[in-house]
Parts: C-alpha cells; sequence; structure tokens
DNA sequence: CCGGATCCGAATCGATACTG
DNA sequence: CAGTATCGATTCGGATCCGG
C-alpha cells in the first residue's frame, strides 16, 4: 500500500513497485555488503533524510526484502532476506550499466565504504583475477582487497569501526594505493597503470607499482559496445 | 539536471538517477519491444500522466537511454540507444526477480502487449525451448509466440495494429492458447499443464492440449531458493 | 489523431528538530 | 541508538488545452 500501483500486472512492474522509489535500491546496495544499523545505514547515505530511510525500511520489509534482526549484544540490525539477496546480480549489473556514464564527481559527491565495495564487486573479474592482497584508499575510505583463488574479500579499514562480523585480515597487505575518482579510468582500460601513475589517478603509496597491473587485470569494465 | 542528485559518486547511484525515476524503467521496458511512438507509450502506460511521460522522455534522452527518431513516413518514434538496449539483460532478471512476488492483479491491473512480450522473454530458456508456434490470449492482450531453433519471436496480433517494423508471421499457429492472469503459476511449476487446465488457469481454443507441455518447458521462472 | 504544453490539487520528499 | 514530528519545497497525477 506504500507505493502507488502503476495498474499493470506485471513482474518488472511488480519489481519497480518494490524496490523503485527513492533511495530505496541504495539501500539495498549497502545492505548488500553486509547487515546494517540504522545509523550505518543514515551515515552511508548521508543525503538520505531519515524519515524516508524509516519509511523506506518499513516498505521494504513488507515487500519480504530486508529482515530487522535484533542482536543479543543489544541493538538491532537490517539485513537482506534471502529474496532481497536474489537482487545481487541485479545491482552489480546496474552499478556496470551506471559506470559507463560516470562523468566526474560533483561538487559535494563522497565515496563511502559500502559504495566502494559494491563498486569493486562490480568489476570484479574472478577468471581474469590473480592472487592479490592491497589497501586502497580513495578519499577518507580505506579497504583492504583481498584476491585469492578467484574469490574477492573486501575489508572496511578506516573510517569507523570494522562492521559487524566483519573480521580483519591478518598480516600486511603487499601494498598501499591511493587514488582518486580517476580510478575509474584505469578501471574502464582508458589508461594503462603506467599512464594512470603517470597522470596522477593512482599512486602506490607502499609497495610495487606492477601491483597496479594485477588490479587492473581483476577489475575491469567493459565499455558496452557501440 | 532533471534529478536530484543523491549526493555519491558511484555506478549504482548514477544509474539510480538516470532510469530510478517513476515510470522511467517502464518506458525502457516497453521500448525494448521495439520503437514505439509517443502515443504508443501512453497506450501502453494507461496511467502515466501525459507530462510525466514527457519530461522521462526527455530526461532519458539527456542520458543517452533514448533517441527520437523522426520517421520518413512522417510521425515520430523513440527508440533505445545501444547504452539503453544494454539495459535488456537488467530488466529482463528484474521481471523474474519481481515474478515471485506477484500475487493477483489487484482490481484495475491491466496486461499490456509490451508488458506481456516482455514476460515472456523473461521467462524464456533458449536451452530447454523446443519449437512451437502458438497463439497466446490474455486479457485483451493477443499474441503470436514462436519458438524455433532456441529463439524465441513474438508478434503483436489483436488491440492495435501491428506496431512499426512488426511483420505477422506467415500460416496458422499449432495452438490457441488461452489464459488469465493464473498462467503464472504454469510458469512458476506451481502446477502442470494438466492441472493447469483442470483448474481452468488455461485453456486451449484450438490445436492439442499437449502443446502445453512444450509451452510450460520453454517458459518457466524457478523460484529463488530459500 | 499526433505530440505534446499548461494548470492545479494531492501526495511525496527534504531538512531540521525533537524524543524514548 | 532508533527512530517520530513537523513543515516548506518538489514532484506527481488528472484534466484540459493547443498547434500541426
Amino acid at each position: 500500500m506504500a507505493a502507488r500501483s502503476y495498474g499493470q500486472y506485471c513482474g518488472v512492474t511488480t519489481a519497480v513497485e518494490l524496490i523503485g522509489e527513492r533511495w530505496a535500491l541504495l539501500i539495498v546496495r549497502d545492505l548488500l555488503v553486509g547487515p546494517r544499523r540504522y545509523t550505518d545505514l543514515k551515515q552511508g547515505l548521508p543525503r538520505i533524510p531519515t524519515n524516508i530511510l524509516s519509511s523506506r525500511l518499513k516498505e521494504l520489509q513488507d515487500g519480504g526484502v530486508v529482515r530487522r534482526v535484533p542482536l543479543r549484544s543489544c541493538g538491532l540490525v537490517y539485513e537482506l532476506t534471502p529474496y532481497g539477496r536474489a537482487l545481487e546480480p541485479i545491482v552489480l549489473a546496474l552499478g556496470r550499466w551506471g559506470f559507463q556514464a560516470m562523468g566526474d564527481p560533483d561538487d559535494g559527491d563522497v565515496v563511502t565504504p559500502d559504495s566502494l565495495t559494491m563498486a569493486l564487486r562490480t568489476s570484479f573479474r574472478p577468471d581474469q583475477a590473480r592472487d592479490l592482497d592491497i589497501e586502497l584508499h580513495v578519499g577518507d575510505v580505506a579497504l583492504r582487497v583481498i584476491v585469492r583463488d578467484a574469490a574477492l574479500q573486501v575489508a572496511q579499514l578506516a573510517p569507523p569501526a570494522p562492521p559487524i562480523g566483519g573480521v580483519l585480515p591478518a598480516g600486511e597487505p603487499e601494498a598501499v594505493v591511493v587514488a582518486g575518482p580517476g580510478i575509474r579510468h584505469l578501471i574502464a582500460g582508458d589508461v594503462t597503470p603506467a599512464e594512470a601513475i603517470a597522470q596522477d589517478l593512482v599512486a602506490v603509496a607502499r609497495g610495487e607499482e606492477r601491483i597496479l597491473d594485477a588490479f587492473a587485470q581483476a577489475f575491469h569494465i567493459d565499455p558496452i559496445a557501440a
């Protein structure tokens, strides 16, 4: 009853009624990284009005997409239901599609830990990836990015405390990579790793610059054939 | 500058800013069937206010998703750009996802030729499909559905004249199938073809009832594993 | 008929403040 | 921490109108 109906009996329409409202899919995006508390979501979506976050969570619960789970250690988290988790390939595909249209960031655009985590998942190519273990900084966000046996693992380091259930990987990364928004040119294959360094899109603060070859191979989004 | 920004530098966010406004993805759904005129779109989306249709088309053009093409035979059509057409797997996946949540139709819900066409594409399994040629009626909508060599072809018959570029298949269909909304239970595999007939979800008006076996095999959506 | 543009009331959204 | 309340700013929906 939350969403005004489109008046059509159709799967796409039903889907859009469930997750098509403003902010809804971004909430799902963040929950795909892991369960989150109300406050975590609010921080990860800095511009969302709190009443809207509240409404969306209620609607997503009514739609069977999200579940509210009390924690034994006080507090509660929101997490995706299996049905909600089934959106993962769709959100990843949307991320790849939208990636093509990303220009330079507008003033005030931020990068959040969850959005960057999903961006990495979005561009990850299991079949091309060799093992890799780096610390990646973009803006304020710091992630530990580990590829092992064609599997991607991302842990959030700096801004807040590690999220619930997030286990910090032991050991030291092979390298520390510091990047800005221009890193998308590396992922898009517009520039080689060497060019990316030369143009200051990316810097390797510690470790060998050759690590970027492995990075660019593991994380890549092909342009849409015209 | 149409869409209010979410303030994040992220592919998913960019995608949602391009196609996340109300009605936008349904316009894309219809355009995935083929180029459409303004009036076609308005008919296929009976509840869309005309000013909204107008705004969305403008925004989709600005976003590089839709193109406005004047026809030599007078008039003009909207069609997807290659970038817009790249949404096809996403829209199909969303249709499959939303299908799981479809209950019975609400009062006033309609089925349109384009939505039914996309619903068939959504549920089509090329690897399982044997050749098939039927006329399918759901509500007022009549389609000619042809499977040949694991390829699906759908032509719209009754309500309006065949759409631009739509070629009516020659010859007679093997069968005429008349269904209601309950056909989704057949596609979901909740019922066998025989049960679907017994429960009056589907009727074979002409031809052999066994044709439904081929139909159910070609068009199927697996439930999401819980 | 086609392809919209305009106007206006209703519903939603955004920003801020406030509470258990 | 996890929301609710309030209120002005936008957007949406429905109807009408207009030029070709």
